[in-house]
DNA sequence: TAGATTGTTAATCGATTAACAATC
DNA sequence: TAGATTGTTAATCGATTAACAATC
């Protein structure tokens, strides 16, 4: 049987966040760092990191560390992120048209280029200078334009099919916005982005970790959320 | 050092989903579900949604499954969604308005309540009939509010600083929507939630440049999302 | 050289899966 | 009872951490 070989998704959310502290440091004008520091920037180990690196590849020299240029570009390209990618968004609602209007989307390469949804009096409208289509028209405009990400941002109602639409006009990643639980062929990455989701998640640890007696603290969740600055 | 035994991060996300497929069949109609069906809809085993749910009690009978409703509340109980939960929104720039505004959030108890900016132009408006406060009076309207949880939209740049006055007026649950890595005491709980390095993860696993052949190779992704792809 | 820090291997830890007795 | 499905234990799998030789 055929397998699969990805990047463990623990290991692509840390490296979004490298990412993250080297554009930081470059602003600084670090010209170099270690694995030490990038762990201490996102509370992980410094043994994470350089295993983390080490599945693409060997970045640093012993004795000296990381080039923070040259990891930069390295991690980018890990990412995909040396490209632009063409992304489009499906359901022009409050979310939707917050999405597809968010600046910041841009200056991480990722261009929302094509906007669906399924109100015909939406549809031809404009939104961040990218007109609405409707969702017949996914396959062709999709085509056109390359995309391969979207952003789903319809009701929890329409979730399914419409990523349904998407998978088969081309789009093989989703970021599913609504708050319902969508099926796709394993070939499609989807991850759950619905922010009620996000908030559960808070409420979860939140609750589940009332006040505790300081002896027994919070193993403080990964090390990508929060871990602390207390040690013992 | 002493351990909190805490929720595992990967079955509370599977609860909020487990949740949101259990409304599904409620609204279906459906009164009995069982770990086979749970785990069908979100690509689980049902080893594994059985495991989730025994870390908590027993919800289920043998031979004839779980009841929808009494599940759906158990679960809502666990993640602690069976009571309101006042949110803050820090930044009300073009992401914090949509954030504020967004309808669903108040159907899963979660009531955005308390609205602070920077900006003086924007302190005293009113976005979905909530007033927005200055940083200054922060810790006076949190605790006021009984704010416990908070979305962070800042720009990058201020993002530190704001996620500090937060945990100062006494939040302890963040999501960061700012693309920007964040550091908080262990006690505060924090996620990721800048929807670009959400975006990074999908360019990551759809462009999987698959790490140098090794005699070790990666396993399928979780089935919360989907596996990647499929090489030799 | 001496000190620093890498890349990698081995040990540990935690999470997922398989199997099955219990029981409705 | 016979069939179905749970809760749980043991086995497997993967991810994190510690340790260290290599090397700048």
């Amino acid at each position: 049987m055929t397998r699969v070989s990805s990047i463990p998704k623990a290991t692509c959310l840390r490296l979004s966040l490298y990412l993250r502290h080297l554009d930081h440091a470059a602003d600084q004008g670090s010209e170099t760092t270690s694995s030490a520091q990038l762990a201490a920037a996102l509370g992980a180990t410094a043994a994470q990191v350089r295993k983390d690196l080490s599945l693409f590849g060997q970045f640093g020299r012993p004795g000296v560390g990381y080039q923070v240029e040259e990891l930069r570009q390295a991690i980018r390209r890990i990412l995909g992120v040396d490209r632009r990618w063409p992304v489009a968004v499906v359901g022009v609602g409050n979310l939707g048209r917050a999405l597809a209007r968010y600046r910041e989307f841009a200056e991480r390469n990722f261009d929302v280029v094509a906007l669906f949804d399924i109100d015909p009096a939406k549809v031809g409208s404009r939104i961040g200078g990218v007109v609405v289509s409707s969702m017949e028209d996914m396959d062709k405009v999709v085509a056109e334009c390359g995309v391969r990400l979207a952003l789903l941002a319809v009701p929890a109602h329409a979730a399914q099919k419409a990523a349904e639409a998407l998978v088969r006009a081309g789009v093989t990643g989703i970021l599913n916005f609504a708050p319902a639980v969508v099926r796709l062929p394993a070939r499609v990455v989807l991850y759950p982005a619905d922010v009620s989701v996000l908030l559960e998640q808070l409420s979860c640890q939140v609750s589940a970790e009332p006040a505790r007696p300081r002896s027994r603290r919070g193993k403080g969740g990964s090390a990508l959320t929060a871990r602390g600055f207390e040690v013992e």
